[in-house]
DNA sequence: TTTATTGTTTTATGGATGTCGAACAATGCG
DNA sequence: CGCATTGTTCGACATCCATAAAACAATAAA
C-alpha cells in the first residue's frame, strides 16, 4: 500500500490549520474524532458526503497536520494530532472545538 | 453615503469566522487591528495588495462578523467585534490571534 | 469649482474547491 | 479463486475565490 504523506510539525501553517477547519464537513469529522479520543475508519464517522468526497476532505486534513492517517488491512485509520497541534497553536484547536460543540445542536442523517 | 450591512450576533458562524481568518492577507489585517486597538482606517494598515483587493477582504471580514465598518468622511473605520466574537466563541479568536502573531516574524512592504 | 483623497463597484481572469459517479486497488473472507 | 469491504483516484462540473485594473461615488481641500 501507498503509505500516506504527512506534514511535518514544521510544515503546519495556522493560516492552512484554519482552511481546513472551515468546511462544516471536515469540521464535523474532526469534531467527533476529538470527542471520541482514539483512532477511527473513516466509515465509522456518519458523513452527509459521498465516499470520494470524504475521501477528499480526509486529505485536505491530513495535508493541513490536523490528522494522522494509517492503513490497517482495507481500512484507513485516522486519529487527530491533538498534542501537536496544541504544541505549535495553543489552544487554538481546543476553542474551536469547544465552540463547533456549543454552536451544534448536532444532526445527522445516513 | 451607504451604510454597511454588518450580521447581527446570531448570524455569525464558526465556520464563516475561520473561512474569514484563514486567509493570510486577512488574517494580518485583523492582527493589526487588534493590537491598534481602536478603529482604524483601511489605508493605516500596511497591505501587499491592491485597493480594490483589500475592499474585497474588507467586505468578506465585515460580512463575517469579524469587524465592524463605519464612514466618516471620505474615509472608512474599521473596528475588531471583540467582545461579540468573544462572547459567542471564547478563546477562538484570542488563541488564534495570539499563534498569529507567534508564527509570523512579521514583514510588510508598502 | 476644480482637484485630491479614500474607498467601492464592476468586470475579468486564473486558480482553487466541493461535489459526485465510476473505475480502480488492496485486503479479507468464503 | 471469486466476492465483499474499504478507500483512493480520476474525470467532470459548477461554484467560489483572490487578484487587479478601470470606472465610479463621496467628501475634503484648494
Amino acid at each position: 500500500m501507498k503509505p500516506y504523506q504527512h506534514p511535518t510539525f514544521d510544515q503546519i501553517t495556522l493560516t492552512g490549520l484554519l482552511h481546513a477547519l472551515s468546511d462544516p464537513v471536515r469540521l464535523n469529522f474532526v469534531q467527533c474524532l476529538a470527542t471520541k479520543m482514539c483512532e477511527q475508519p473513516c466509515g465509522a464517522i456518519p458523513t452527509p458526503v459521498a465516499k470520494s468526497t470524504m475521501s477528499h476532505h480526509l486529505r485536505v486534513l491530513r495535508e493541513a497536520g490536523i490528522v494522522r492517517i494509517r492503513t490497517e488491512g482495507t481500512q484507513s485509520l485516522t486519529s487527530l494530532r491533538l498534542a501537536e497541534i496544541e504544541a505549535k497553536f495553543p489552544g487554538v484547536l481546543e476553542a474551536v472545538l469547544k465552540a463547533a460543540e456549543a454552536e451544534k445542536p448536532l444532526e445527522q442523517h445516513s
